[in-house]
DNA sequence: CCATATTATGGAAGCCCTTCCATAAGAGGA
DNA sequence: TCCTCTTATGGAAGGGCTTCCATAATATGG
C-alpha cells in the first residue's frame, strides 16, 4: 500500500477502491493509526482551528457569547483555541503572540479596539478576521447599537413618568460606556428633562472596565443617600451592576419599582431571575452568528466587509413597575430582585 | 545566511555571534517572518498547547474554573484548545475527534468519566492527562470530597437544632448528585433522625444534569407545598438550583432562614451576593492547580498518578440563619436572596 | 484484436521547520 | 609555524502529511 492511497483513504478521496479502503482502514485500526494532524496542517496550509480573543471570560457576557461560538463551532469541524486578555495592556503582547502566521485559519476580536499595526498585519497575512462588539472598517463586525439602547432604556423611564433620572455607569474608559452615556443623555434632552449633574454617576474603577456588581452598589448607594434629590428612576448599565444596585436599596429598605425604578442593560440570564426590566442584547446570537460569518469568510476571503448592527430590544419585567404610573399606591408593585 | 542559522536565532541558541542575530532579525522583521507553529510543531514533536475537555462550558462552575485555568497557562508558553461537550454522547465522539495523537501536548479532562477506551489510548501514546472533579486510577486528579461536604452541610443544619430536613437534588445520573446524597443521608442517620421519603428530591432533568435554576424552582415548590410535613431546611446540591429555591420559596410569600433554611454546595460568586450559606469548593484553584500539574506532568512523564482531594468548606452567611436557632421570633433575621 | 478512455495505485516533491553533522574560521599553546 | 580547541555557520535529513504526475490495470468501442 503506497502513501498516497492511505492518504487518499482518510480524506475519502473517490478513485479508492472499496477493497483497498477496507484494507488500509483495517491495518490503520490495528496499529491505532490517525494522521498527524499537524502534518496534515503543514501540507494543506489549513489548521481547522480558531482563535477568539476575549476579554474578561469570565462576565455573563463574554460566557454566553462564548456560548454560542462554541454552539455554532461544533457544527464545523474546527477547534476553538481560546486567549483572554485581562488586561488592555496585554492586547499587544498577544496578539503578537498568536496573531501567527498560519496558526489558525481565522479570528474572532471580541470588544477590544483593535491596533491598526495588527489590522495591517491581518490584511498581509490574508487570515479572516470577525469583530464582535467593536468595529475596524477592513473586517466584517457585529456591534450593538448602544446609543439606541441607552435612548430606548432612558425613553421607557420618560415614558413611565419619571422626570428626576439618573445613570449609573461603568467605567468612562470603555466604549460602550461611553455610548450608554450618550444615548441616555439625548433621551433626556429629548424630553427636556433637567439632569442635575449628580444623577451621572460612573465607576472608576478599572477591574472589568467597572461592569461588576460592586460598583453598582456603591453607586446606587450614592443615589440613596441623596435624600430629595434623590432620583426616581435610574438607568444603569449593565445587568450585573443592576444587581448590585438592587442589593444597594433593598439594604436601604428602599422599595424597587417604587422608590427607584431601575432600567438594566445586557439581558443575562439572572435578568429574568431577578425580574430586571432591560436592554437584550442577542450575546448567543452574535457569538454563533460570528462564527457563521468567519465560516463563509474563510471560504471566500476576497468580498468586502460586512458590517452588522444589532439594536437592542426592551425586555420589560418588573423594576419599573409593569408599566404602571410610579409612586402610585394603589398599584403598587410586588416588590422584586433582592440580593443582600 | 543558512537556514540553519535562522533557526538557530529564532531558539536562542548561544552559538550565533551577535552581528549574525542582529542581522537575521533585520531581514526578518522587514519580511514579516515568523516561524510557522505547525512546521515547528512537526519538527520538535511538541505543539505548545493543551486541550481542556469541559461539559456545560456556561454554567458557573466551569467558567470559574476556566478561569483559574486560563490564568495559569498564561504564565507560560502554552495554547488553550477549548472542547465543549453538551450532552455525555457527545464524549466519545468528540473524544475521537481530539484525541488525537500529536494535537496536543496535555490534557485537562473535566467532571466526566474518562472511557477506558481512551484511557488507554492516551497512556499508549504518552498524552500527559490531567483529571478534575472526576477520577481515574491512571491518572493525575483533582477532586472534591462531595460525600464528607453534603455531610458538613447536613450537620450544620442539625446543629442548628432542625429536625425535618429535606435534600433539594440534582439528577442522579450524575456522580456528584449520588455522593451529595449520600453524605446528606449518613449525616441525617448519625443524627439520629427519621427521614420521610417525601424529603428527598431529585430531578430528572437531563439538561444541566439538573444542575439548573429551574430545577431548583420546581422542587422547591413541591416541598413548600407539603404544608405541615414541609421539612424546615433543605439541602441544596447546588447554588444556581438553591437560587431557584429562593426564588419560589419568595414567591410563596415564604421567609427564607425562618420558614426554610438552606444550605447550597459550590460557593458561586453569587452567592455571596445572595448571602447563601453554601460549601466552598475551590473552583478557581482546582483549574489553576490542574494546569501546574499538568505542566509538571509534561516535563516528567513517568512519575506515578497523583491524587488530590479538596474538602468543600462550609461558608456561613445567612439563609440558615446567622447561626441561630431557627423559628425564634425574636432573632428573627432579615430577609436574603429574593429573586422572583 | 487494438486503440483509447477510465480507474486505481505508487511514490516523488513540497509544506516549513529543527537538529545534527561537517566544515570553516579564528584563537591559543608549544 | 603548525597543531589543537573553540566558536560560528551551512545545509542535509527528517518529521508526517497532501498532491500531483506517472504508470499499471481494466474497461469500452470499433
Amino acid at each position: 500500500m503506497g502513501i498516497g492511497t492511505v492518504s487518499r483513504v482518510f480524506n475519502d478521496h473517490p478513485s479508492v477502491s472499496d477493497e483497498t479502503r477496507q484494507r488500509v482502514l483495517r491495518v490503520a485500526n490495528r496499529l491505532n493509526y490517525q494522521p498527524h494532524p499537524y502534518a496534515r496542517g503543514l501540507a494543506r496550509k489549513r489548521t481547522n482551528s480558531i482563535l477568539t480573543f476575549v476579554p474578561f471570560f469570565t462576565t455573563f457576557f463574554f460566557v454566553e457569547i462564548l456560548h454560542g461560538v462554541q454552539s455554532k463551532l461544533s457544527e464545523h469541524d474546527c477547534d476553538l483555541l481560546l486567549y483572554g486578555v485581562n488586561h488592555p495592556d496585554q492586547v499587544s503582547a498577544s496578539l503578537k503572540r498568536n496573531a501567527i502566521r498560519g496558526r489558525v485559519d481565522g479570528v474572532l476580536f471580541f470588544s477590544m479596539k483593535m491596533p491598526d499595526e495588527f489590522a495591517a498585519q491581518y490584511i498581509e497575512m490574508k487570515t479572516p478576521v470577525v469583530l464582535v462588539d467593536t468595529y475596524h472598517p477592513s473586517f466584517d463586525s457585529f456591534t450593538v447599537e448602544n446609543v439606541q439602547g441607552a435612548y430606548t432604556a432612558a425613553k421607557h423611564l420618560i415614558s413611565l413618568g419619571h422626570q428626576k433620572i439618573g445613570i449609573l455607569n461603568a467605567n468612562l474608559e470603555s466604549v460602550p460606556a461611553r455610548e450608554r452615556l450618550h444615548g441616555f443623555q439625548k433621551a433626556v434632552k429629548e424630553a427636556g428633562l433637567s439632569i442635575d449633574p449628580i444623577w451621572l454617576k460612573h465607576s472608576a474603577s478599572p477591574r472589568l472596565d467597572g461592569f461588576t456588581r460592586e460598583t453598582g452598589y456603591e453607586l446606587m448607594k450614592e443615589f440613596i443617600t441623596m435624600g430629595s434629590r434623590r432620583p426616581s428612576a435610574v438607568f444603569v448599565a449593565s445587568d450585573i451592576q443592576a444587581i448590585g444596585a438592587l442589593a444597594a436599596l433593598q439594604d436601604a429598605n428602599l422599595h424597587c419599582p417604587d422608590d427607584v425604578a431601575i432600567v438594566g442593560f445586557d439581558d443575562i440570564m439572572l435578568a429574568s431571575s431577578l425580574g430586571l426590566t432591560t436592554m437584550r442584547q442577542p450575546m448567543f446570537e452574535m457569538g454563533s452568528l460570528a462564527v457563521e460569518r468567519l465560516m463563509t469568510r474563510m471560504q471566500d476571503p476576497a468580498q468586502p466587509a460586512v458590517h452588522m448592527t444589532f439594536t437592542p430590544k426592551l425586555v420589560v419585567r418588573s423594576t419599573c413597575g409593569f408599566e404602571n404610573s410610579p409612586n402610585n399606591p394603589v398599584t403598587r408593585s410586588k416588590s422584586v430582585g433582592a440580593i443582600s
